[in-house]
DNA sequence: CCCCTATGGTCTGGGACTGGCCCATTGAAT
DNA sequence: ATTCAATGGGCCAGTCCCAGACCATAGGGG
């Protein structure tokens, strides 16, 4: 067969552009990665609870029943528990004791083309971020909520880390003023988060971070957007040389 | 009623991130979006056809009879044609010729909340794609295709212009070498289109983005990030104040 | 001329998901 | 002690959507 069996040049390349899949996967499967990841990042912390079924199925635009199937598939793998009663709920369980029965981390099968585009993808969002939050007209209000969250970076303990150090990550997103530039952010570090747990976490690595955490925050909220985008650049930097170095 | 009504504090302001809507709206509806987006992003041109509508099912990763029924609502409105046989397959119109039946742009009830929401998604994200683009190591067939995107924007007519310009920017994105976020430029581009729809198109402010657009371009195929960024930033600028001006 | 192929057009069965409804459980308020 | 409200637990009918099969149409090749 000689002829091309190609569209009509142009639209070979830039059509998949538009014609990447709609969906992820099902709604449950969804589901179970939106839960899961309200608690890897953080969001919810163990001993708090989730929002009601009913409310949850609302606020996510799935059906209860889906929600449920959620819950009791991340209950079966230890992260959640649900309770009835008057102040039943859905809690959010202390994974660091549950977590010697937690599988090695699935031998994550990550192409470089995988790892270069996360990577490359988290780093425009997370300096464009940075610098759109230090240029943004913010209450001090939230410079405190900064401060805090720093702070608790830094008392965390290893296990901990990694959801202290999101939730630092997704409050300067947050105050750059746009929801989806933020949920973008949610999304991109979930993914990041997924190779990380391939890697080991070393101490020496944690006090670097934090130094240069320090840097960020300062940077914002004294308001230097330059110099908040270079000081997450670095940082940034650093977990991708260490993720090129392990997986690449 | 005195106690609060509120998850236990930190949740509240958090919890809205993680437990954001899954779905957009019914796959019909994304099938629709995703198409249209394809002829007004540029992707296919007019005269040129989408893949067959089972390759299209294929690739969205939906069933062929929602694909039929996007391309038919399309159809529908003036942006395709269906013909069967041999060489058959479903063709982009020319809107050009069919516009004038073209509804009002719908007066887009566009909060101000929406607006900077948008508007900050893109700088970040189209700024960083610049730097990141520059940035690359990428063949010098790509930096041809640029300044031909580019030329095709200058002489684009202004009816055109919106679809030429999104080509160059998608370009532009793509050299950074993350498809993801190549994919997030593409659906930015396409609320931003959204909202430009709403507002004239001058001729003074096509002249002047094609200058803009040569210095990004120039900056990129250059190899300097900062300049490149500073560049499309400065770009991005303009239209962000027009859209205020207009809508804000 | 006939057949073959690539495409759009149509139908059907079954699975996924939703929305509504009611039950069960728990603890606080009365 | 009783009642009530907030929650999880469970069920079911209806809808959306998909996979696969088959038909219809148009052009090209033998």
């Amino acid at each position: 067969m000689a002829r091309s069996l190609l569209p009509p040049a142009a639209a070979t390349s830039a059509a998949s552009i538009a014609f990447r899949p709609i969906r992820a996967g099902n709604v449950f499967e969804e589901c179970v990665e939106r839960l899961l990841q309200s608690v890897t990042l953080g969001l919810v912390e163990p001993g708090e609870k989730l929002p009601a079924e009913r409310d949850l199925a609302a606020r996510l635009g799935v059906g209860r029943q889906t929600v449920r199937e959620a819950i009791r598939e991340l209950a079966a793998a230890g992260w959640l528990q649900s309770r009835r009663g008057r102040h039943g709920g859905t809690f959010v369980l202390d994974r660091a004791a549950t977590s010697s029965t937690r599988c090695p981390p699935a031998p994550v099968e990550t192409s470089r083309a995988e790892l270069d585009d996360v990577l490359v993808l988290r780093r425009v969002l997370e300096v464009g971020a940075a610098s759109a939050a230090a240029a943004a007209e913010v209450p001090t209000s939230d410079c405190r909520a900064l401060q805090v969250l720093l702070a608790e970076c830094r008392r965390a303990e290893p296990a901990r880390y990694r959801s202290a150090d999101s939730r630092l990550h997704l409050a300067i997103a947050a105050m750059a003023g746009s929801p989806s530039l933020t949920a973008a952010v949610a999304d991109v570090r979930t993914r990041v988060n997924l190779l990380l747990d391939a890697i080991p976490l070393l101490e020496r690595n944690i006090t670097h971070s934090n130094t240069q955490h320090a840097k960020v925050v300062r940077a914002v909220v004294r308001r230097h957007p330059a110099e908040a985008a270079a000081a997450m650049d670095e940082h940034l930097a650093g977990s991708a040389a260490l993720l090129r170095g392990f997986l690449g």
